[in-house]
RNA sequence: CGGGGCGUGGCGCAGUCUGGUAGCGCGCAAGUUUUGGGAACUUGAGGCCGCGGGUUCGAAUCCCGCCGCCCCGACCA
């Protein structure tokens, strides 16, 4: 048995390794009755999340830890696409929203008076909480990019994002407030923009695949705008999906509902579709963890955004807009990967990548084991959650398991005596006795 | 925004119909016995029964209003 090398460190505050008895959160055996989700439930019970309110949650350590990672996959894969990292703010004035008349058009966006107190129906709003940033990141660019020179360009943000959801549901999957990352990307013509969007495609891809759901996450034609026929979606199948798409057989392909109807819209998708062929379509419940898109000029012409050719022609920017939801992402992993008794994290994303647990605290030799065993995991940057509790066997393993870390290091006194530990894989619950010597070695690839 | 359901110690629930000293399980604290898959017993702490008003000698319970949460639908760059 294997444990292979995890690239790239943890990167915030959080000491390595962590001790549940000092955790500040707890499991619970039992899930809020508001909870219904599958995600939400998982989650909270293992206190990897808290909600606030409805469609609002609070992070906590190891529901951090999982979201940091997330979106530190989602950073690389867009720098190696050429994306430059940005922070644009999350309130934003009235004017830009109206100047591309989704102030009245996007239900879903807060609008707030920054005249202060309660925004009573009919009182004049002046701010909204960004649900998108378009309208803020088109004059943004458009004030750097005067020349074909300096074309194309991609920027993208990682944020907590607003949007008023009519009916907030199904934990993290549908929240009120939620993580994104928004990448937008500007050129000078319709063939750039083409190739940009593929290999955008190509990048998505890559995430997911890293998250552990890319046998399950297909490209999705959806409907598109004014400019293009199509969006394309990210949809990863699960039975808790939100949305209908129908798999194209023998494909990574699919089409979404709302386009399936349209015999038009679907020939172009399968050449030589015809009628009746609805049959070999698959259907599907999905959830959306990303949405491509061809904005062309919807944006920038309301801001006159604008460069330069080389025949000295003002030309219109030509645009590209790509959005993927970390903290949704995270709610479709748990979907996706748990089992009956609990999550089953990927350990690209795992909070921790090892827990090891003291079936005997206040054993002086099984402590002893124990701790040595903490600092030279740690030693070799394996990160560890080491339970030191005193709580029985039973409940050790429960919890361990509902937490989902991809390994457990169990180290108690029948195995002391033979002088081994056990290692258990999450997710095939495959257990294996092992000398401590061994242990570390298969840890560092040795 | 329509339809339905629910608000009772930290969590999960009973009690509401038929008004009369607020209960159970989990968790928490202390103790004893346990100790490799959610241990047992004993003791204990912890409640403006969502909020406001009303009826009544008396309201978790009945009436009116409000707030919040969940589910189904509508909606979902």
């Amino acid at each position: 048995m294997k444990l292979p090398l995890r690239g790239g460190k943890f990167c915030h505050g959080v000491p390595s390794p962590m001790r549940l008895s000092r955790l500040v959160t707890h499991t619970s055996k039992e899930s809020s009755r508001s909870e219904v989700s599958l995600n939400a439930q998982l989650l909270t019970r293992a206190g990897y999340v808290s909600r606030l309110m409805a469609g609002v949650y609070q992070f906590l350590p190891l529901g951090l830890r999982v979201l940091t990672r997330i979106e530190n996959i989602i950073r690389e894969e867009m720098n190696a696409l050429g994306g430059q990292e940005i922070l644009m703010p999350t309130l934003h004035p009235r004017e830009p929203w109206a100047k591309t008349g989704r102030w009245d058009t996007l239900d879903v966006l807060y609008r707030l008076s920054s005249e202060g107190g309660v925004v009573a129906p009919g009182t004049a709003c002046d701010l909204a909480l960004g649900p998108t940033h378009e309208e803020i990141v088109t004059p943004l660019v458009a004030g750097f990019v005067h020349s074909y020179r300096d074309l194309p360009t991609v920027v993208y943000q990682i944020q907590t994002k607003f949007r008023n959801e009519p009916r907030p549901k199904s934990g993290l999957l549908r929240g009120r407030e939620f993580r994104m990352k928004d990448m937008y990307s500007f050129h000078t013509n319709q063939d750039d923009l083409d190739d940009f969007y593929n290999r955008a495609v190509v990048a998505y891809r890559r995430v997911y695949e890293r998250c552990g759901l890319g046998d399950r996450t297909l490209l999705t034609y959806a409907s598109g705008g004014s400019f293009s026929r199509y969006s394309h979606e990210f949809q990863t199948l699960t039975p808790y999906g939100e949305d209908t798409i129908y798999r194209i057989p023998d494909t990574e392909l699919a089409i979404n509902r709302e386009i399936v109807g349209d015999l038009d819209a679907v020939r172009d998708i399968i050449p030589g579709y015809k009628p009746g062929d609805e049959k070999m379509l698959q259907e599907h419940k999905a959830i959306e963890v990303g949405n491509i898109f061809k904005l062309v000029t919807r944006f920038s012409d309301p801001f006159g955004a604008t460069y330069t050719d080389r025949d000295g022609e003002r030309c219109p920017i030509i645009m590209g807009t790509y959005g993927m939801g970390p903290s949704r992402l995270m709610g479709a992993i748990v979907e996706c990967l748990s089992d009956d008794h609990g999550m089953i994290w990927p350990e690209s994303v795992a909070p921790y990548r090892v827990g090891l647990i003291n079936l005997k605290p206040g054993a002086a030799d099984v402590d002893a084991l124990g701790a040595d065993l903490e600092q030279r995991l740690a030693a070799i940057g394996i990160e560890t959650l080491y339970d030191d509790r005193t709580e029985s066997a039973g409940v050790k393993f429960a919890d361990m398991d509902l937490l989902g870390l991809p390994w457990q290091v169990i180290v108690g006194p029948r195995g002391l005596a033979k002088g081994v530990v056990e290692v258990k894989k999450r997710a095939d619950g495959q257990r294996q006795e092992i000398s401590v010597e061994s242990l570390l070695s298969h840890f560092t690839g040795g």
